[in-house]
DNA sequence: GTTCTTTATTATGTCTGACATATCGTCCGG
DNA sequence: CCGGACGATATGTCAGACATAATAAAGAAC
């Protein structure tokens, strides 16, 4: 990368704002800064992937978004079942209700895409955290993007998300009875619905072979 | 938390270096900075938990140790076989080739714990890397500090880690004959052993309702 | 001519002191 | 009781200087 003076002069910031924003890309595994030699870009298998704002900026890249799109449904695939599961057999009271608000609110919205894009975060975020596990809640930032990303596609080409409803009204109902299989099940329905919806929207969704791809730093 | 210049005479450094040290910190979720307000921490969902460094710090800690490491045992029990199988689907030659190394050395080293703590590293990581998706190569990091975690408790009670080489062979040859069903059967197989290796070597594991623990920020 | 040692360069890392800016608390007047 | 002006305070930004280490180049020994 260019020296940190240079970069100064480039966006007029003292050398003070760029060593702090070059801090920022550091942490999150995106650069890394020895002495003399400068500052180097590190590879992909480096960054933080679940990171908030790198998840953001990479969408707003816009152009990345195929291969994205397609790990992004494969991951959750993967792990909101399980969390499903999971919520299904240590929810407690606390944790329980964030999911039925977040449902009692896709409810009364189904009829206007706009409004029912939150509290379809919440729901999916609320199940996340009703794991009571540490580490599945930091998955939250991976599948609000993931639904920000999907409104994004889906917002030009179709009605209203109602169709969704029963699905999600399943999820919820079976971690209410701490139904641990059939919670698993219900939310492999409901991404399964998701997927098509997407893979119907975009064209080249990078499926099959989709691995072969530019692997740009 | 105490003001930048408070920080600053706390640890000798000057206030340039405290706001770089602020500014990783809140790259990583753990703190936000307000003007006026001053810097506050941030409520645990908000940390990065699969960064690697917030990963070692809560380690090294020790104490916290117990529902950490039953978290860890659950989140690695739902991703590694789904990873697996992905891996068994879309491998290449390029991305096995990783995996047989590390899998060569562990045999060559099953007789030595410490030894064949890094190449038991190397094999879980490739198995991710081998997926072809980029998410799942962010869970290096978690398995990386769980294995990190696990030989530290073991490596007092336990003799030669031999007896999991066939395990990871089974991993192994059902990836390269792309039997993904197989390679996740074989994955959770071996995750169940580690999975009571160290419950049966660590004492209250929180498993059960360990969810209701502390919880401070 | 090759290799090892020394020196110089150059980027990041640290320090200092100052000013800018926004926001919270307080005070005052309506 | 309420709303607007004002001052205090902590973060945010700037400028210039020096410290430090790692690389590249120059030089000495063989």
């Amino acid at each position: 990368m260019p020296g940190e003076i240079a970069l100064g002069r480039r966006y007029r910031a003292s050398r003070t704002v760029v060593r702090e924003a070059l801090k920022l890309l550091s942490a999150k595994g995106l650069i890394a800064s020895r002495k003399r030699s400068g500052t180097r870009a590190r590879p992909r298998e480096a960054w933080n992937m679940l990171d908030a704002d790198i998840l953001a900026w990479r969408l707003r890249d816009g152009r990345a978004e195929p291969k994205f799109v397609s790990d992004l449904l494969h991951v959750r695939a993967v792990v909101e079942p399980a969390a499903a599961a999971m919520a299904a057999r240590s929810h407690t009271k606390k944790s329980l209700g964030p999911i039925e608000e977040a449902f009692a609110e896709m409810e009364r919205t189904a009829h206007n895409r706009v409004a029912f894009a939150d509290p379809d975060r919440r729901f999916h975020k609320a199940i996340l955290m009703a794991t009571g596990n540490d580490f599945m809640g930091a998955f939250a930032a991976l599948t609000e993007a993931a639904l920000g990303a999907f409104v994004r596609i889906a917002s030009r080409h179709r009605g209203a998300p109602g169709p969704s409803v029963p699905l999600h009204r399943a999820v919820l109902e079976a971690i209410r009875r701490r139904d641990a299989e059939g919670a698993q099940a219900a939310m492999t329905a409901l991404l399964d619905r998701t997927a098509r919806n997407v893979e119907r929207n975009v064209k080249g969704t990078a499926k099959g072979k989709g691995r072969a791809r530019a692997r740009r730093t």
